[in-house]
DNA sequence: CTTAAAAGATGACTTTTGTCAGTTCTCAAA
DNA sequence: TTTGAGAACTGACAAAAGTCATCTTTTAAG
């Protein structure tokens, strides 16, 4: 059966990906064999911020959203995962509690697999480890870039980049509009500024017509336009 | 000779600080062969954006800052490494170009590793592998953290949270003021602000009493007071 | 010791961002 | 089809941050 056969981690394209790559047969079948699928609904946690994870998640569909709150009290969304991407690796790798909360921002279909099955391949598997390592070592790259933003961009620029982010991330519906809808409040903590300012800067755009908007969901004109104002202009 | 038992590897103190722990005496004894000691005048780069780095700098002596300039045009400080910490690991595993400039804010004495000595470890050597690997699981949670101060926080809990890390890091002198002396200028850029607004807001902390200064030097007076604002209060 | 250059400091002003209070829109459950 | 809760939106205002011009102090080179 062809679900049966998609079930097993030997077979899924999540495989393709990342990391998982550098795993031998007989070690995917031991993940395979451990593993326990989950479906998650929109809005449910997959976990929230200080709890020790005892296991990596690996999203085999939808997306989630990993935020943390500051001393201020706000939510802050610092990755977007969506499939064949994994949750929670840093927390395990560290034994640590995670630092981040992890919620459903639409249906979802995530792998658990528990701790001792990355642990044990990273003793005694190289290659897997090295997977992770230069993951690792780009995603610090990655941060760098955010940190950089964060700091020293306009609400202006760093909206026109989550745009544009978005669209080529996760591409648009047949009409256009981006696939990933997001709310504004989302769409703020990803910004990393208020609801409304997020709210009053997309109308902006939308009078420049750089985009267009029906409902919550939207679609960019024009991505030239956002790629100067995301640079400055 | 004490200098020459010094100059190896193997009796470096920074071998106590970091990954390089992991490594068997051979190992470091190869390295020790090849690398080679540099000495870094204040205000000198050892490196800069877009560079390909063909090692890693240890520093031994000395205090650099890590910084990258955004889009539009201003520096952000990411990170100050000082004595026993490694720069360029991250471009030299991830095999790309670094992201950051590297420049000596004080006389600095740093070894230079040659990159195969450092991917031949990787190769073979999973411990060491390991332990960088936990390391970067540990810098990237930093990074959400600073993301998120960046993203959500005012210039006035950044520039106090700033000062409690320069404390907590680098101490005091015999006079009890910060034994790291950075320009205005630096220190708003670590903070992510312009110079004059991260100089007004030391002179209003001095006005609250927080703390005192004396020409570019500073003395943390009310740490608990300064940690308040920091949180938010 | 002098002195030019760099860094620090301050005032006045503009722009950006945040906040609060309210209104309108949307969509799904009754 | 109604309706009500939550999200989207708007206005008015306040606070935070950035900019420009200018002046003062510090520092280091000669």
């Amino acid at each position: 059966m062809a679900a049966h056969e998609e079930s097993r981690c030997e077979n899924c394209i999540i495989r393709q990906l990342n990391s998982l790559k550098a795993l031998k047969k007989e070690e995917l079948k031991a993940i395979s064999d451990s593993k326990e699928t989950r479906t998650i609904k929109k809005g449910e946690p997959l976990f929230k911020e200080g709890e020790k994870l005892n296991g990596v998640f690996c999203v085999r569909n939808g997306v989630s959203k990993l935020s943390k709150i500051s001393d201020n009290g706000k939510d802050q969304i610092v990755k977007i995962a969506s499939k064949g991407e994994v949750m929670g690796q840093r927390s395990v790798i560290a034994e640590e509690a995670t630092n981040l909360s992890a919620v459903a921002l639409n249906d979802m279909e995530v792998c658990f697999i528990p701790k001792t099955n990355i642990t044990a391949r990273i003793e005694d598997n190289p290659a897997f480890t090295q997977a992770i390592l230069k993951y690792m070592a780009q995603e610090l790259k990655l941060a760098d870039d955010v940190i950089v933003n964060m700091a020293q961009k306009t609400v202006n620029q760093r909206l026109a980049e989550v745009l544009l982010y978005l669209d080529k991330t996760f591409g648009q519906d047949d009409e256009g509009y981006l696939a990933l809808i997001l709310s504004r409040s989302d769409i703020a903590d990803v910004v990393g500024t208020a609801t409304e300012l997020c709210i009053r800067t997309l109308a902006k755009f939308k009078k420049e017509q750089l985009l267009e908007t029906k409902g919550k969901r939207i679609k960019l004109l024009d991505k030239k336009g956002l790629t100067q104002i995301k640079e400055g202009f």
